[in-house]
DNA sequence: CGACCCGTTGACAGAATTCAATGTGTGTGG
DNA sequence: CCACACACATTGAATTCTGTCAACGGGTCG
């Protein structure tokens, strides 16, 4: 069982009533996990719903041809698997943990239990999925960009904006550890056409590949890039 | 007011509690549309909720660059601008009646009281998000499709799937009513490229161009180029 | 008739994919 | 510790796909 002061350290379960929170810190099943497991997997029927406690997962569909297709990259906080919640479908994707990670989890039925004995929370739910869908919606611009470049571009921007840390004078570093064919599953392209633009960008001091993620020392380079400005 | 026989008539809101329902029937509105005309503006404040009685609603946004994006094409029985009730900011995108289109709607208040008196339609518009997330998924999966030929097949049949006629034995029709440039936009590409796709497909009887929108003979053609093998 | 939107076609330049080869680091088994 | 497999990053060259530019036809509306 989880401790409530835990529970009300994640900013979605923060504010709520008593009831709620004992309810939630009963049911609620914290789970680590090493960098490359699985934390569940496309298909499964054991339904749960996730929130990312630390760390950082891929969320990611295999299509029939084969192609690994990203829907998304989660941080701290953010909530996985509200899909297939309500309909107790199968888990429609895959998700691993990118770094070492923790999550906190509940089984779909409690969920809803905690919907039908405590309405106050459905709000927070529904602002969640609005989040998420507004999270897609950006997802969806990145890849109506022109060019493989300013998709990428975008896709760092995005990410820079959600989860950069400002370095003294030295712009941002964005923790997000990506390979290159996972960057080129995310703005579907091919590997080697992301590495030419990555490398290219390296050598003009617009982004760096560092253990932590990604350096960016002057991120309003690829905000004009974006603009179509060239690079 | 709404009589609440039509409102029952909407899936969204069939078999709701009785208060709920006079409730609803009071502040609901049904708007109709001509082809061509805007229902809700980009930027808008007016924050209403809204779903589609009849029709066909294409929801877009469109970027600084002045490029158009088509976040999706909606039908009867789908819901609008979910995203910008709960946070109450302005309206993300526009939308236009691409057909003689009637809606029915209410402020985004309204919704939100509806919440707080009746919970139990909360789960309704849980499932609604859901569904919406899922579409974008698909959107996604399509723009992540390999050529602008895949793509288009894999926008095609989705949407036969979800709305197409069959025919007497003569394949299916797609009521869908897009200009080659709004193809290009929902695939991505340039309107060229989506022409000199479709002309190549109408001579190939693959897919035509009907008034009523689109006409496939043989949709498992359409499953085969997205399935990679040529056309 | 002229303005305008939509669909169409051709030629060409530029972008991205494909194929092939190579380097580097990591972990495993002998 | 070495050999080897394996995952990831990189590079070059050839080919294919798309975007760009320009021009044109048909239809509608005022």
């Amino acid at each position: 069982m989880l401790e409530i002061k835990e529970l009300r350290r994640i900013p979605r379960f923060s504010g709520l009533p008593e009831k709620a929170e004992l309810f939630l810190a009963e049911r609620i099943k914290r789970s680590s996990y090493k960098k490359g497991e699985m934390i569940f997997l496309e298909g499964e029927e054991n339904n749960r719903f996730h929130i990312v406690e630390e760390g950082e997962v891929k969320v990611y569909k295999t299509l029939e041809s084969g192609r690994e297709i990203i829907l998304g990259i989660f941080n701290a906080g953010e909530a996985l698997g509200e899909v297939a919640i309500l309909d107790a479908i199968d888990m429609p994707a895959s998700a691993v943990a990118q770094e070492p990670t923790s999550v906190l989890s509940m089984t779909s039925q409690d969920y809803i239990l905690m919907l039908e004995k405590y309405p106050e929370v459905a709000m927070r739910i529904i602002r969640d999925l609005s989040l998420r869908l507004r999270t897609l919606r950006k997802h969806i611009e990145m890849l109506g960009e022109n060019g493989i470049a300013t998709r990428i571009a975008h896709l760092l921007v995005t990410y820079a904006r959600q989860n950069g840390r400002q370095i003294n004078g030295d712009g941002v570093l964005v923790p997000l550890h990506l390979t290159r064919a996972e960057m080129a599953s995310m703005v579907s392209a091919r590997i080697e056409t992301v590495i030419r633009i990555m490398s290219r960008w390296h050598k003009k001091n617009i982004v760096h590949s560092v253990p932590e993620g990604f350096h960016i020392p002057n991120i309003q380079i690829l905000e004009a890039i974006i603009h179509q400005e060239e690079d």
